[in-house]
This record gives C-alpha cells, structure tokens and sequence, in this order.
DNA sequence: AGGATTGATGCAATCGATTGCGTAACTGGC
DNA sequence: GCCAGTTACGCAATCGATTGCATCAATCCT
C-alpha cells in the first residue's frame, strides 16, 4: 500500500519518534538529520496519513462549510473563496448543503462534528440554536450571513440595513417616489434588515411609506412574481421596483417581460446581490452588492483565528459586518419629478387593495 | 469530551470487543446484549468516532467530487445531487473545485487520497491521466462528463452526439438552413461531440457545413460575444444559432441584446443545458438538456457499486450514457421558405408554430 | 455420560501517527 | 578530568476503534 512512517524511519535507519519530529519539525532533532529524514521522505514518497495523524491529535484537517444550497450565486461565490483560502492552507473544505431545513441542518452537524472537523461556518436556519451552541464548545463556529439569535456566536453578516438604505436612497437620487420593495421572510435576518434599511431611506427623504408597496416572501422566484404582479396592477404602480429577496429576482424579470414593460423607461429595477448574467443581461441590472467575496473571506479569518486560539477564549467582537456596494448599470433610470410617467396599464383587470401578503412588515 | 466505545462497554461491564461487535451487529454476540448494549450506547450518546474506525479499516465514509467550478448550473446541480444521495447512506461529500485547471486537480487529488476517501467522482481536466490511472488502484473512480482518454476508468458522459444532433435537426424542422454553431473547445470530449452532432445532423438533411458558421472555444462568456458578433456580421448571417458552449451563453445573449435583435423573430437561439433562469427569461430559452440529474444520479450509482465490489474486477462496460432531451420554449420560431415569409410579417409578436410550453398567467 | 460442536465473550495486537519520559552522547567550565 | 547542562534520540504508551485467536460454558450426538 502506501509508504509510513515507519518505512521512512527504517530506511533512515532511526527510530519511528525520530522520523515524526525530524518531519514535523519540532526543532527537537539536529539539523542533519531533519534534513537526511526530509530527503529520504521524499525520496520513498511518503505522505503522512491524516487519518492517523487525527486520531492523536484530534484533528482532521477538514473544515465543513454549511449553506442552504449552490442555486444562491452567494453562496456559490462563498463556496469557491472558502475552498480557495482553506486549501491553501492545507486543509480540506466539506462543502454540505442543507436546504434551510430544521432537520437537514441538525443531521448535518452531528456528521460533521462526528468526522472532528476542526472548524464550521454555517449559514444558519436560525432553528437549531442550542444544538450549535452545544457543539462551539468542542469546534470553533463562526455563522455566515443570517445571525442564529438563540446562540452568542461569532457572526459575519452582510451590512443589509445599509445596504438597503443605499438602494433606495439611489432610487430616491433618481426621482423615484413610489418605490416597490419585494424582500425577503421576515424571520431572517436579511429580510428585516433590508426592509428597515428601505424605511430609512424613505424617512430621511420625507417619503411616506406605503405598506401596499412593501412585500415580504419566501425566497423563491414565484415570490417576485406574485409581488410584482401587484405591484404593477396598483392603482398607483410605484416606478421603480427594489427586489431585496434575491431569489425573487427571476419571477420579477419574468413579469416585467410578459407585460411589455421597457426596463430602464417604464420601471427602474434594482436587485440585491449579484449574480454573473446580470451584467450580461440587457439592460444590465442594477444591484446592492452584498459583497459575497469578502463576507466568505472575512468568515474564514475569523474561523482561522478561532482555530489558532485553541478556544481561549472570547475576544469581544462577536459580530461583524461587511460594507454593501451599490453597482450601478443600466437598469435605473432618473425620472423628472414633472413629467409623469405615462400610465401603463396593459389590462386594468384586478387592481384592488392588494395589502401586504406576509405578516411582520 | 466526547463518549467512546470504552465507556459504553464500562458502563455494560462487558469488554470493547463485545461492545464493538455489539454494535456493529456482526452477529457474533447473543441478541440479549446486542440490544442491551444498543441501548445503553444510545443513552449514553454514544458516537463511533470515524477516524479512529478509519485507521483500523482503512475506509473514511468520504466520498469526493471533484468538478471545474461551480457557476455552471449542471455542476451546481451534479454536486446537489452527489450530497444528497451519499448523505443518506452515512457518507459525507468532499466538494473540491479544480477550475479545469491541470495542476489544481493534480493537487487536490493528491490532497484527497491522502485523506483515505473511499470513493471519487471527478470532472476530469484530461491532463493528469496517469496520476488518475495510478489512484484508481487504491481507490474507486467514476469520471463524469469528460472522458480522460490516457484512462480507461468508467465513464458517465452526457449522450452530446445526441443532444446536438437533436437540436440541429430541430432548428431544421423549423426551417431554418443556415444555423450557426458556438461550441466548445475541440480538446475536450463534449466539445468533439457536440459537434459531430450537428454535423450529422446537417449531412442528413443535405445541408452543406460551413465553416465560418462553427465556432470552437474556450467555456466563457467572452467566447459567445465574440462568436456571436462574426456571425451576425456575416455576409449571410444564420436564421438560428445552437450555442452548444453553455458558459458562452451570457455573451452570445448580450450581443443580441445589444444590437436589438429580437428572439426568435429576427434570430433563433437554442442553447446547451439548463439553467434556472432560463425559463423565466423572455422569451423563455429553448435547451438542449444535458440531464445533469440524471449524470449524476449515473455516477453515484455506478460509484457505489464499485465501492461494494471492493475492486474485485473490471465489469466490461466502461462507459455510460446519459440521454439528452429537447426542452421546447420560446426561443426559436419557425421560418418559412421564402414565399410566405411575408405572410407573416405583419404581426410577429408569438409564433404559434413552435410549441410553447410556458408558464401559466 | 463424555467428547465434540457451537456460541458468546475476553485478551491483546493492530492501524499510523504523536509525545512524555528516560538516557546516552556531547559540550563546556574550572 | 569530572560534573552539570544541554542535545539528540529511542522506548513505549496513546488515540478509539476492529478483529484473529483463545477461552469457557452450554448444547449436542451417539
């Protein structure tokens, strides 16, 4: 089978411990032999067996990243940069998908703490508090993008209040008055914070908010369509529609598209998070970048400090936040506050006093 | 820290061995203590603890798939399904990203046999043949939708031959005659097969190939653009063109959009693989469909099979193949010859000639 | 009834590394 | 030249499971 270390110490004619700390570099063997040993190792081809290695020393060298799915093009930007960074540092990434399920997530985390991974960043359900908070006691923890707030652990989110804010300040800058938000379930933490970073804007502009132009959801792509339907068949339809439910993005598109209506000329469209078409897409979408690059890599060093402190202790700072960005293309237009936009009712069929479906907003 | 074996068997006042075997239900111990020692394993919470079974078998319950990235949809799609399947038989998906990059997968393949996994799906580069073929003797491989051809290790393709030939001769059954082709590059198998494919597809309806209407190259956005702007500035620009190079897509998208050119009625797109947002695009896109699901689904099958036969043999079929499908949308309308063209001209908004499927609403 | 067979269990080696402790060899000071 | 102090190395235990072999009791067969 494969070369060990007790085939690397025989052929150095040592002991198999003399082998370990020579290769290991414990600084414990002479400079020559370290060197002899090195030369030989990698003469025989001998690679340690982590597994081995594991089982004394407790580790695996593998660090599981957890995330609701690959359909998100956030969590797939944060996958490759995790892959990325660990690899480099010579570590495996366990990528697991858990489908924001209860169970799935809960299942998931007894494998991976079972397999001893030395570390875990989550995107958290939010509905497995005590069992995280159980299992940061032997691995170190750091949660991604939604905070689990039954657990103090040390959270990297995305900066979604002022993210929000700047969307729609933009929209404001624009001209825009009646601006459609479609955000996300009220129960995350994304979708609170977007919507409040929404009301802001709109208060500091001495706007008032409208609830029927405010929609919350789950985030799927029927969901943008739904609200946008309403949206549009408003009496008043807003002109300008702020999608902060990223999964909501393609049933907006969809919409928009069935009813004829020109993007940037008869409704700005701006998106949260971004993803690769987007700027491929004509016109290309507009968006707040949530900053998917540096939320992953922020998370891994923070995971990596934990690592290294062996768990001494906490150091304050539990909470982190990285900076939105708005991205400007061509999917906003300026309205002049004059000239109105020309009333663009395609069928005049069921506008009624469409509320906000979900509870919460 | 955490329960062992040895506690268990303490606290049942029988030895390790028993426990173990216990357990493991070898059937070696009687049905009284087997159930016995069930019990007090579960009450104990008790966790065989893998790495410690991993040294002693030499088997992880890691299963790795190695792919080139993850914004192409069918990967995302093939590594949902890979975790899906090996979770539910106790194995954990080791999600590794090569970027088709030849010393990349070099690496991690080297990272990963280190690890002892006990099994590997791989999207090969088709550049590390001989490390591939040494590993294959410690170590269960399946390769998926490239063949590496210094191997002869089982292969899952997508039936590419097929599915391009489908969608050329279903752009010929709408009409159209002069079909220009974005393929993949010619080194790898699904960009050789692809087209052959429409090749054969042209020779059986007696439409001579031109070249200046094949493009072969590399699987990015860039590639579309470019391609897309010399066919459209051809002498005679195609009726229809097959973008059988899925990560051109985007490009070939943007240069239509760019220069207004209406789909399906001023040019016919079919494109190769899904996406999600492909049919909530308008006009919704026609696809040839890989069956990525289906890829696969494929691969674990025959990966499991080889990891239970224990690498007893070599079972004649080598290769697989999945079979393409026509997915109809919007995107690409039926010309007629040149005579009742104008029939048509005056209203153009929905063919009805090509079957929309399509959404309700 | 007594030797042979079967069944259940324990002992101890093993997987491949790491690591505490003991010891031989070497160095230097006086 | 002798002792203390350092350095380099080996021995053996250890991590937590699995497993071949030995043991002992219960059962079976003639």
């Amino acid at each position: 089978m494969s070369v060990t270390l007790k085939d690397v110490a025989q052929a150095a004619r040592v002991s198999v411990s003399t082998a370990s700390r020579a290769l290991t570099g414990t600084g414990l063997t002479s400079e020559r032999t370290q060197q002899r040993l090195t030369r030989i190792a990698r003469e025989l081809g001998y690679r340690p067996n982590p597994i081995a290695r594991g089982l004394k020393t407790g580790q695996s060298r593998l660090v599981a990243l957890l995330v609701h799915n690959l359909t998100n093009a956030s969590f797939q930007v944060m996958a490759e940069v995790v892959q990325a960074r660990l690899k480099a540092l010579g570590y495996q990434m366990l990528l697991c998908i858990g489908g924001d399920d209860q169970q799935q997530e809960s299942d998931t985390l007894t494998t991976l703490v079972d397999h001893r991974i030395d570390g875990l960043i989550v995107v958290p359900t939010g509905k497995n508090g005590p069992q995280l908070k159980a299992l940061a006691k032997d691995v170190p923890i750091v949660c991604l993008v939604r905070r689990d707030d039954a657990t103090d652990l040390e959270t990297v989110l995305a900066d979604d209040p002022q993210g929000a804010y700047l969307g729609t300040r933009h929209l404001i800058e624009l001209g825009h008055k009646r601006i459609g938000l479609i955000v996300g379930r009220q129960d995350t933490t994304s979708g609170r914070e977007r919507l409040s970073g929404y009301v802001r804007a709109l208060r500091e502009a001495d706007i008032a908010t409208d609830n029927a132009l405010i929609h919350a959801g789950h985030f799927v792509p029927e969901t943008g369509a739904t609200c946008c339907r309403k949206l549009l068949d408003l009496p008043r339809p807003p002109s300008a529609i702020f999608v902060a439910n990223h999964e909501a993005t393609l049933g907006v598109l969809r919409v928009t598209a069935e009813r004829n209506i020109a993007i940037p000329n008869d409704l700005s469209l701006l998106c949260y998070e971004d993803m690769p078409w987007f700027e491929w897409h004509r016109p290309a979408i507009s968006i707040v970048d949530n900053g998917a690059r540096d939320l992953a890599n922020l998370a891994v060093d923070r995971l990596l400090q934990r690592m290294d402190a062996k768990g001494n202790g906490n150091d304050g700072v539990r909470e982190y936040r990285v900076g939105a960005r708005l991205v400007q293309r061509d999917s906003c237009r300026r309205i002049e506050a004059a000239a109105t936009v020309k009333a663009n009712k395609p069928k005049p069929s069921t506008s009624k006093s469409s509320a906000a479906k979900s509870a919460k907003v």
